[in-house]
DNA sequence: CCCTGAGACGGAAACGTTTCCAGCGACCAT
DNA sequence: ATGGTCGCTGGAAACGTTTCCGTCTCAGGG
């Protein structure tokens, strides 16, 4: 654990001042003799400057933000990669931050990035208000939403539509000659929760399907997914449905694992299907229909999106859409 | 995008002294009555510290580096979310960044992010060598590794026995009357494929098996897995394996994927067997024997280690051990 | 009543960097 | 020969914060 040098002592070794030096390492206007004679010293004592002292001066810390409610969850963590994958050759790092889940604890998250940590700040909110979504578009620094805001914001946001997504999703279980539709969602007040669910009633109301009421995890993970539809088939008064729409890859392999402790088969006595496509889907047995949401497009566009706006670019908010796509595998029967 | 006050707008509005403020606002000998009065104008203001300013004067980020090859990895996910818990409460952030394959993008990586961007640095390295292993040693800051560090080291790490695990689930598959084990590695060159062979040999040969030689995936992922099985199935050749131990959950669901293709059926021509006990191995079909290595356990003792350098504690390097533990499901026949 | 010590406060320095600005040659054109 | 321009350099300021240190006040003890 050694002290690092500072420009300083470069300068010194260098027997040149700290401004040429700075610039001979910058490469803004310095004699070719003054540069090599820099870069020389800066080699032999290993100098790399301190980010805290630059970003201070610069005003840019060359870090971006990443807050999302839960970083276990795959889609989040395509996203992740994504962006981490677009700002990483720009110099940027990438900071996580959990959210958790209530609409405080986002705002603080958002305050304690902004206040000099982060440049920029692509965020992904479950839930939100009307506070929340004004703190966002006056936070000082850019903040780009992944996910559904409000019409007229001044924020740059990139979206998909799952509730379209859902509706592909119904269509093709109802093609398939499915009829007792029952829809698994996530927990109530959330952003995404709420879209979701009314995709899959449009859909239903569409079709002139009966309604069965709909199924609530308390999270959107595997496990919950699983205490719900063991709950739903405790309750033995319950009609069983012969498809399932899940608001979720997680719920739905979680619903599969609760179908199959009752010996219930995937597909032919339950249809199943997933939003997210993500990776699980395509090995899972069976293999999971599910519904493409982009979140790698999503995480790349977000990161463009916000580099632009460290720029410097001002005009008006951006919105990026990403469609939807009906990937179909063997849990929800397979095409008409 | 507002600008932020200062300390010095907040000292103003006071009616204080920059000194006395910012006393006032870290809690230290400032009397009742100038507490309140800052307090109250900091909260008018909505003033909050700027990191960069207090970096600089302090010589602490409030800031961990998390790094590792492949953040998809869910085990590194897992690790992630572990220092994130640990770290988040003490008032740091999480710098996530990706080493890539090889040496030398690893020292990059370290050194860019020693140069004043975190306090402290977890790194997972796939590859080592003696040059790595030095520039961990001599940065400027606190280095924890998960994984193996060379006897006589004074880095902090936490690992545990991969090869004792390995060893575990070979015991396992003989029990249950398996002969014929052949070996699903991981990319050769990288610590932990050289350490998982170690242990597979060494059980095989402790069992006086035939010796089928390896199979070896370009990466730790599900597609190389296929990819690798799939090659060895084409050889017709080849004799079939009556058990595959897998380097990884991962490839161990690959390989399952290339089975099942060829309608070979898990466990009964073929046990599979993975390792780190991921969250897909329970809820997978056929549920997964895995290893368990306790990615969270690791990455808990890794942050702390950590946070333990970082608030200066001096002492020998800690070698915090995590037993493997063998978690047996269907997809290895259970047990014997 | 004076001296001492404790407690509170303000001025100023310091952290390491970039950049503004002025100065200084050298060179070219008038 | 002189004025002007250009390229390069160094001094110094600035970013926002914490903390050292000196000063001041006030209370209490000798």
């Amino acid at each position: 654990m050694g002290r690092r040098p500072t420009l300083h002592e470069v300068a010194n070794l260098a027997g040149a001042s700290l401004a040429s030096t700075s610039r001979a390492l910058n490469g803004n206007g310095a004699s070719p003799e003054m540069i090599e004679k820099v870069q020389a010293a800066a080699k032999r004592l290993g100098y790399y400057p301190d980010a805290a002292g630059r970003s201070l001066r610069m005003g840019r810390t060359f870090q971006v933000g990443f807050a999302v409610a839960d970083i276990g969850n795959p889609v989040y963590v395509d996203m992740m990669k994504a962006i981490h994958e677009v700002v990483g050759p720009q110099g940027y790092h990438v900071v996580v931050a959990t959210t958790g889940n209530d609409v405080t604890s986002t705002a603080d998250v958002i305050r304690a990035l902004s206040s000099g940590v982060v440049d920029g700040l692509v965020i992904s909110p479950l839930r939100s208000n009307e506070a929340l979504a004004q703190q966002m578009e006056h936070a000082p620094i850019p903040v780009v939403v992944i996910g559904r805001v409000a019409e007229g914001t001044t924020l740059d946001s990139v979206w998909a539509d799952s509730a379209a997504g859902i509706g592909m999703a119904v269509d093709q279980l109802v093609g398939a000659g499915r009829r007792r539709l029952l829809f698994l969602n996530g927990p109530l007040g959330t952003t995404p929760a709420s879209r979701r669910l009314q995709g899959f009633d449009a859909a239903v109301a569409r079709h002139g399907l009966p309604l069965l009421g709909m199924l609530v995890a308390d999270d959107f993970t595997v496990e919950a997914g699983t205490r719900a539809v063991d709950s739903l088939l405790d309750d033995g008064a319950a009609e069983r449905p012969d498809a399932i729409v899940a608001a979720n890859d997680l719920l739905a392999i979680g619903c599969i694992q609760a179908l199959r402790r009752r010996h219930l088969s995937v597909p032919r006595d339950v249809a199943v299907t997933g939003m997210d496509d993500t990776e699980i889907a395509a090995v899972f047995s069976p293999s999971l229909t599910s519904v493409a949401l982009g979140s790698r497009e999503r995480g790349k566009a977000a990161a463009e999106l916000l580099l632009r706006r460290i720029g410097g670019e001002q005009g008006p908010a951006q919105r990026v859409h990403v469609a939807p796509r009906l990937v179909v595998r063997e849990s929800s029967g397979g095409p008409a």
